[in-house]
DNA sequence: ATGAAAGCGCTAACAT
DNA sequence: ATGTTAGCGCTTTCAT
């Protein structure tokens, strides 16, 4: 049987109101009986009933962290890495993270994970793009809410996003720099606010440069940015502008997809083409060029997005808070400068 | 404020005691008394907290989920449905999962995931191999275990494993069928039960075909079985070997990294060299041929791992009991019957 | 079949 | 600075 408050406070022979001043760190208690109540604890290896201490706070302790399922078993550990920052993070002020999975086609008919119908978390992270009818049901439960990595349609709950038109516009503009002129955008899913938000930096890049923009450079669509669409949307791209010199994809799986399509069909990388990809997955180092990218800090992500709702937890009165994560251009040798020298 | 079980009391006018064993699903409660009280509960949309159930009870309701991070991380997402399948299964018993990583390289001066100090669960699942330091500082605390994937060294703990050896045997078998003679075994970590087994599988198949086993053709090593690995795996094996004509890789990583070596050096497959992997992978639908494989379930695993947690929760003489999961032969593209018609 | 009441381990208001 | 005590929401004897 694991020792109670009680036993610390008979064998330290004071109540245990001393001792549980001790544990909370008051600082109305003499260095002396701290360091008498301290000892015993360590002798004892007590450590306070976490069910207690909830009880009577009327608190948790643990925070819920959703993504869709298939985000969860995306094939590079981006989601999963964000997890990690929010697990470590959560070790300051002793917060247990929940995880749940929700189906992608989330639907009236499916239910809430269970901790938020139990009530069993004091706030939610959600992680990545979720379905809408997802948010709404959550609507009815008020709890402090943050998302990472995706901006909902309407929803007045802090943000912790990637600054992701800086990160197209630190792209094209590394592209641009190189000497390139032809350069296309390949996209999957543009309804994803990221990846819109990824095109507007593109754009801006070419406007700040004085690059007309040409339509035909530019391909999305409605699909899941993965391998196999970014291998077929080069096929399309490549099949009817022989003139394109770079390419800039949306993410690092699509910017493989079409490195692969290239591959099969003749070019070589950088030489005829420069790629840049975005995230910096770890799926990168394996690939021959290795690729440039944009990096995204997903550990700081996570970690971020914990402070945040641990905020919003203590001070209900959230704001409309907006952070925005800056994201790195990491050059390697999947771009090549092509200017005269 | 959330009702409580006395809010729920008052309004249908029982006792609490009444209500808790209604909750808690007693027989000994009229019918009548039952209906009018659920009623309540559904009306005040009343949940029972843990805290309070927790404290009473003197369980936690958790069960914790220990791998190591590069598992985590891995490319491909075998532990997360590893994790996925035991989330499933929690929601039966109404437990909830606390995910920790440790360290791969996990020495005495590293800590216990703290849900272990804290005492905040009921039961561990150790998913994968972990390091022989981390599960002898965890023998301190005695709490229920189990290993799922992974067998260690010596330890008397429930286990939970995919059947290896039947999945090395079912692999090669599938290969002497298509007429090969010439089988190559790749493995990384042999110091890996998992993979050891996938060996012996290997060599009792070439036995019972009556083919001598050849040294030459068996390449294993001490590091990570991934993709990287397998290519360099199938060059050294390939400059040495001509004749070989199948390979049989000790995971779908591994083989993966052997089909680039073959392509990249002008075999063609399965014409020239047939290749079977084992885990199947979601990375293997995306290959060209499709990848003949062994197929874990993944998800089982993990919900079999939750079952014998439970178990051995309530019945704390745990049995060594070890479940073996069956595995099964997933025939696609990249394996060729060579047999003379 | 149902109710009254003690108590799980802790915190916090109040008392000393 | 430290102790006394009520009470958090629930389960579980023990009565009725």
């Amino acid at each position: 049987m694991a020792p109670t408050i009680k036993d610390v406070a008979e064998k330290a022979k004071v109540s245990t109101a001393t001792v549980s001043l001790v544990i909370n760190d008051s600082k109305r208690i003499s260095a002396e009986t701290k360091k008498k109540v301290l000892k015993v604890i360590k002798q004892l290896n007590y450590h306070p009933s976490k069910s207690a201490r909830d009880l009577v706070s009327q608190k948790t302790g643990n925070i819920g962290f959703i993504l869709t399922d298939d985000h969860f078993l995306r094939t590079e550990p981006f989601y999963t890495r964000i997890f990690l920052g929010t697990e470590f993070e959560a070790r300051t002020g002793n917060y247990y993270i929940l995880l749940a999975t929700i189906p992608s086609d989330y639907g009236d008919k499916n239910t809430l994970p269970r901790f938020i119908l139990q009530r069993s978390v004091d706030g939610i992270i959600i992680a990545g793009k979720v379905p809408n009818a997802f948010i709404t049901k959550l609507q009815e439960y008020d709890l402090p809410l943050v998302f990472v990595d995706y901006k909902p349609e309407m929803q007045k709950s802090p943000l912790v996003l990637i600054d992701n038109i800086q990160g197209g516009l630190l792209a094209a503009t590394h592209l641009i720099n190189y000497g390139h002129r032809n350069i296309a955008f390949i996209g999957g899913d543009i309804s994803h606010p990221s990846i819109r938000d990824r095109l507007t930096g593109y754009n801006r890049a070419l406007d700040n440069s004085g690059i007309k923009q040409n339509k035909k450079f530019v391909h999305t669509s409605s699909s899941y940015p993965n391998r196999q669409n970014g291998y077929d949307a080069a096929k399309i791209l490549f099949s009817k502008n022989k003139n394109i010199t770079a390419v800039f994809a949306c993410n690092d799986a699509m910017a493989i997809g079409v490195m692969h399509f290239l591959r099969d069909n003749g070019y070589s990388i950088p030489q005829d083409v420069s790629i840049i990809g975005f995230d910096d997955v770890e799926a990168d180092l394996l690939i021959d060029p290795p690729l440039t990218t944009i990096r995204v800090p997903k550990f700081d992500l996570g970690a971020e997005a914990l402070r945040v709702i641990k905020e919003s937890i203590k001070n209900s009165n959230t704001k409309n808070k907006i952070i925005l994560v800056p994201v790195e251009l990491i050059v390697r040798e999947s771009t090549k400068n092509i200017r005269k020298k």
